[in-house]
DNA sequence: CTGTTAGCGCGTTCAA
DNA sequence: TTGAACGCGCTAACAG
């Protein structure tokens, strides 16, 4: 490896002089600026990020905590994420937890053992200890798409709730008087209550009853989706539409209609959440609402970037906005 | 941040009595090595990894150059990185390229630079140059899936012609003897001219003559291989299966049959390549080439992680086999 | 504008 | 078994 030494040696300068110029600091002669440019090039100089970050105190790399990498929901937020931090001379150390809140707690340790600038978490709930974690690493730490707010840690998310009465509105403006609700576990705070609650105010805004006989809770997974339009499909009267709290469940909804002989969308309307990339490929492509994966990234590393160089915060909580993704599944015109 | 030079202050002793204290060094007093374990407890003592690696020159970081963290391929692949990575003390810096090879280069030179001890490379094609930056960073580098044997370079990857002829075979046992091939583009070393010679030697191997009619070049992308299907359909005589060289593909084909009220699989069989999550949530599930996706990432590391302890390499390239996921696409039952 | 000195936190000699 | 001294590669403070 070839140092600052080297070069300083070679053009018979002094180290720190060979720093200044490397650095572009002012108040280095011209002549030898060049000289040394000239001199890293020739010697194939490479700075050494480590021994920079020790004497500075500043690594510039993020810590990104996430549970599940392989899911599309996760990895296009990561790359919203990577794109931002690199743009701002930041580098991202990826630590996939598997749900595993151990893990959480040690790879919170390791990212500050390795004095990363500051830290996104986006990794299941926030249970106390957790909380706790996050309070013992000195950096900065943004959440995403969790209940962070509460303990007074800057988050971005969207409007659960807010978000589902808009597609479930949508359903009732186009004529819809009877809709099932496929919910996630409703234990979730995140995406299981709020999207119910969401489909409520919907419903009570239109003056349309609450029927607890159409709402049936899921897991999230296809297959449950599948149970769960099953049950939905029982249900006298039946529904002409259904809303689930995402896009698997929507999709595992679909599947059972098909077996039932009921086709989509002419005698049932379905709307899914949070258009992964699923949302387009079943068939007919499905209606749901986007959630905007990259601009949680983005957004959240903007946050964390204003922290780490010292700028305060706005708001210490974002809400983002999502948008209802109309496709053949809900009287769309498909491909 | 506290140092082991306060905690050697705290105990009276000197710093490097502490060091070997924590780093289980022999030849330590029992009480000496509890004494200072007790104070780095009490004093909530947190290595700082960047000195640590600034004066072992070992970093236990390893970059991962992508092209697209958010394809799901790419992040299954990165799983399967991340957890070796993490079981043998490595943490992983994530770079997404967006297939850009500019970014490559940039991406090589900084990993280089924060001193990582090892390299997993999965960005597209190799260029000359990007050879060289590879092997201009003095660390280790291994490939994935890509052509970087034939250049020396460590790799794994699978073995594409092989694999397609199995997914043909498979077709031409099932009775067809007529079967289409859309191929991604044939200028595509990996995934474009290996799989259409796989389909090739199937064929031949089966005695079935090749009919160029019936080969159609996408992009892999859903839109083209609409668009190629559509122009198998014109073929006379029609083809009774389709093989499609991934499955975006083979989704847009089963997409333009839908269209042309050609059922799947009683009028036409479909088989893709990839088993990406799109397989199993398009109706009918589509049968596809499985690539061990985890295993890619997990090989890759597992030979890293030799290189980079001086342990030497069995085979610098291995291929790894694939598995044929029969679905309703193609004869199956369904779910 | 440049050289000198000191120090970031840790590991590793070499003596004692 | 422990202490003292030095070095990893780089930045920063202070002179000059």
């Amino acid at each position: 490896m070839i140092t600052m030494k080297d070069i300083a040696r070679e053009l018979g300068i002094n180290e720190s002089t060979v720093s200044r110029a490397l650095n572009n600091h002012p108040h280095v002669h011209p002549s030898t600026r060049e000289r040394v440019a000239e001199a890293a090039r020739r010697l194939n100089y490479r700075p050494n990020t480590l021994a920079r970050s020790l004497a500075t105190n500043r690594s510039y790399v993020v810590g990104l905590v996430i549970s599940n990498i392989a899911n599309l929901f996760f990895a296009e937020v990561t790359q919203g994420i990577e794109q931002v931090a690199d743009a701002n001379g930041y580098s991202v150390i990826l630590c996939d937890t598997a749900r595993d809140a151990a893990k959480e707690q040690r790879y919170l340790d390791l990212l500050a053992s390795r004095q990363v600038d500051g830290i996104i978490f986006m990794s299941g709930r926030l249970p106390a200890d957790t909380v706790a974690a996050i309070r013992n690493v000195k950096c900065p730490v943004v959440t995403i798409s969790r209940d962070g707010a509460s303990y007074g840690i800057p988050t971005v998310r969207i409007n659960n709730r807010a978000e589902a009465a808009r597609a479930v509105s949508y359903l009732i403006n186009l004529g819809h008087a009877r809709i099932g609700f496929i919910s996630g576990q409703l234990d979730d705070a995140e995406s299981g209550l709020p999207r119910l609650a969401g489909y409520k105010s919907a419903l009570e805004d239109a003056g349309i009853p609450f029927d607890p006989c159409i709402v049936q809770e899921g897991d999230f997974t296809m297959e449950s989706g599948m149970r769960a339009c099953t049950r939905l499909l029982d249900a006298a009267p039946r529904p002409t539409a259904i809303f689930a709290a995402n896009d698997e469940m929507a999709i595992g909804a679909m599947k059972a209609l098909a077996q039932h002989g009921i086709s989509v969308p002419k005698d049932m309307a379905v709307v899914g959440f949070d258009n992964t990339a699923l949302a387009r490929v079943v068939t007919p492509p499905l209606t749901t609402v986007a959630q905007p994966l990259r601009a949680l990234g983005s957004t959240a590393t903007e946050m964390l970037i204003r922290l780490m160089t010292g700028q305060g915060l706005r708001d210490t909580e974002v809400v983002l906005d999502c948008q209802l993704v109309v496709r053949s599944s809900c009287g769309g015109t498909g491909i």
